[in-house]
Formats: C-alpha cells, structure tokens, sequence
DNA sequence: TATCCGGCTTTTAAGAAGGT
DNA sequence: ACCTTCTTAAAAGCCGGATA
C-alpha cells in the first residue's frame, strides 16, 4: 500500500471529487473502522483543537465551499476531480465558536438528530422490505383455488401512445397533460408527475391518445415494468400499453399487474429485448378474486403504501431540519 | 391504424493520455 | 507527482418511421 495515506478513526479527508450535490467535494471523518487507506487524491488532516464531532458537523454543512470556491480553478470543473492545492486547502478560513462548551452542546443535539434520521432511515428501509413480502403474499401464496382467472384481453380494453413531433412546437404549449416513463415512479402506483402538456391539435396529428381518469398506465418498453394510474385524463409516449377499462377493482388490478410486470421485466434482462410486447400484456393471467375481496387486498395495499410513504415524508421532514439548521448554525 | 423496432441523444461514469 | 483534457463506455431516455 505504499503512495497511499494511512488515516486513523477520528481523522478527517477531504475528497476532491464532486458529484451530485457535492458541487466541491466532501469532507468527512472516519467514524466506522479503526484505519484505512487513501489514495494520494485524498487531502488528510487531524483536529488540533476544537470539539471534533463539531466540526464534523461544520463539514456537513457544506459552509465551506465558498472557501473552496475561492481556491478550485474554474476550468478543472468539467470532468471529474477538483483542482485543489494542498497548500491553499490549508490556508482557507473557517469561524467557528472558540466555547468549546458552546460546541459541544451544538454537537450532541445534532448527533441526536443524526441518530433520529438514522432510525427512520432504517424504518423506511423495512417498510420497504416489508412491501416487498406483502405483495408476494398477496398475489403468489394467498391466492385461493376458487378464485376465477383470466387473461387481461378477455377483461379490460387497451390504448396505445405516441409522442407528438416535436418539431411543431405549438403541439407542446397546450393544456393536456403527456407523459413518459420517466415522469412515473417504480414503487408508487398514484404518483405521476406530468411535466409536459400538449394541445388537442397535437393528439389529432399524432398517435397518441387520450386516456380517461384512471387509467392503468404500463410502462413496456424504455423502463419496463412501472405501472400507474393516471390522475387526470391526459397522453402517454409510446412505450405504454395502457389500460382504459377494466372490470373489478381498479386499484387491485393495478397492483396485481405491477405486480406481475415486474417479473416480466426480469426476464427481459440481461436479453437484447428491451421490451415487452403488447402481446404479452394482453396475455397476462391474472386472478379474479370476488369484488369485494379485491377492495379489501387494494385498501390494505393503499393503506401500506400511504404509511410508507408517510414514514418518507418524515424522514424527509428530519433531513430539511437538519439542513436547515446547519445552515444557521454556522455563518 | 395500432404496434413495434431500431437508431439517436443525453446523462453518467471511467480510463487513457498528455502537460507542467 | 499531480493535474487537466481527451476518449470511450455504459446506461437511460426519446422518438420517427417501418411493419403487419
């Protein structure tokens, strides 16, 4: 390991590689080994002075990239690592609170907060797990020898889409909304964002159609396997199939076909197919079970759904918090 | 006319090569 | 040695037009 940095726990590093949201770089501390090896890209530093788990926060904050700012060459920003010299990462400025009391106070609450954001993070995290086996349940081993089966053709009626051409841009300033794969979520069956709007001259001059209020959308192509149901009438690309109609629960069937959809895109992997083809949707069996067992499974699915999605809201809610307060802690 | 296909663009991530 | 710049690769997303 030799032209390597050896850094200790409880030493800091600062990584000169930006990424997403770490338009400078990061700073950390090594908190969970006892030691480990940096390449030399890596500047390395101990704290003299100051309480530690401080100025681990401080580093959180980001506050110091306008420091970092003033030293990285503009130029080196478009690939890849930052140009930082050493000598002037080590001169930069940083006010701090010189009461390490002071500091210390600060740092345990932050580490309370940290400690909260971790224990939702893992809640989130087996929900999700959880969601998983729940769905395998319902739709693999509860399944009951009485209930009726069906093809998808023989039950519900389908539509494709279509992209309007773009080089008319009149088509895309209109009220109609016209999504995607990408403007749905893999794991939430009522969350689309619709971005962008077409005029009714758009759809009569395309492929694309109109499809009413709920509308189970499935993504078959680019980004197989996301299912949604579409909160208000509007157009789709031409990697849908879309379901307009369905006998039976609408919320149980979209989660049974997502369901299924995503073994279906499983084997598509790894293939030269990228998609799944019209055919194979219309084909798909799925259960039937009587109509009121369907309500129960969709709103116990919906129910699950909405309490994840409410432990998310919260975590986000800890996250923006702490933000926010390293924002303020420091100037 | 509905569906499918393949090529194209954009985005992200690495690697190799070159300069000082 | 330490950066910067040039290339390539891989993944993700988009869309026009062929096809049955």
């Amino acid at each position: 390991m030799s032209g390597y940095y050896l850094l200790k726990n409880g030493e800091f590093a600062y990584n000169k590689s930006y990424s997403v949201g770490y338009d400078f770089g990061s700073i950390k501390r090594l908190d969970r080994y006892p030691m480990g090896a940096l390449s030399t890209l890596y500047i390395c530093f101990a704290l003299k002075r100051h309480e530690s788990d401080f100025i681990k926060a401080y580093f959180d904050s980001l506050k110091w990239y306008r420091e970092i700012y003033m030293i990285s060459a503009e130029g080196a920003r478009n690939h890849g690592l930052l140009n930082v010299p050493t000598e002037e990462f080590f001169d930069t400025k940083h006010y701090l609170p010189e009461n390490t009391d002071e500091q210390r106070k600060i740092a345990d609450f932050l580490i309370a907060l940290d400690r909260r954001i971790e224990t939702q993070q893992s809640l989130v995290d087996n929900l999700k797990k959880y969601k998983r086996g729940l769905h395998k349940l319902v739709f693999i081993k509860n399944r009951k020898p009485s209930w009726e089966k069906s093809a998808l053709h023989d039950i519900a009626s389908f539509c494709g889409g279509g992209t309007p051409s773009k080089d008319v841009s009149s088509y895309w300033d209109g009220e109609i909304g016209w999504i995607s794969s990408s403007d749905i979520q893999e794991e939430w069956i009522d969350d689309i964002s619709v971005t962008r709007r077409i005029t009714k001259k758009a759809i009569d001059n395309s492929a694309t159609k109109l499809c009413p209020e709920g509308t189970i959308a499935i993504v078959s192509r680019v980004g197989v396997g996301k299912v949604a149901i579409i909160p208000e009438s509007l157009c789709t690309s031409q990697d849908f199939t879309n379901i307009t109609s369905i006998t039976g629960n609408t919320h149980y069937m979209a989660y049974q076909i997502a369901f299924r959809m995503k073994l279906e895109a499983m084997k598509t992997q790894g293939t030269s197919i990228k998609g799944v083809t019209a055919d194979t949707i219309k084909s798909m069996g799925v259960d039937i079970p009587p109509l009121e067992e369907q309500k129960k499974i969709a709103d116990m699915l919906t129910a699950f759904d909405s309490y994840i999605k409410r432990a998310v809201y919260e975590l986000d809610i800890f996250l923006t918090m702490k933000k926010a307060l390293l924002q303020q802690l420091f100037i």
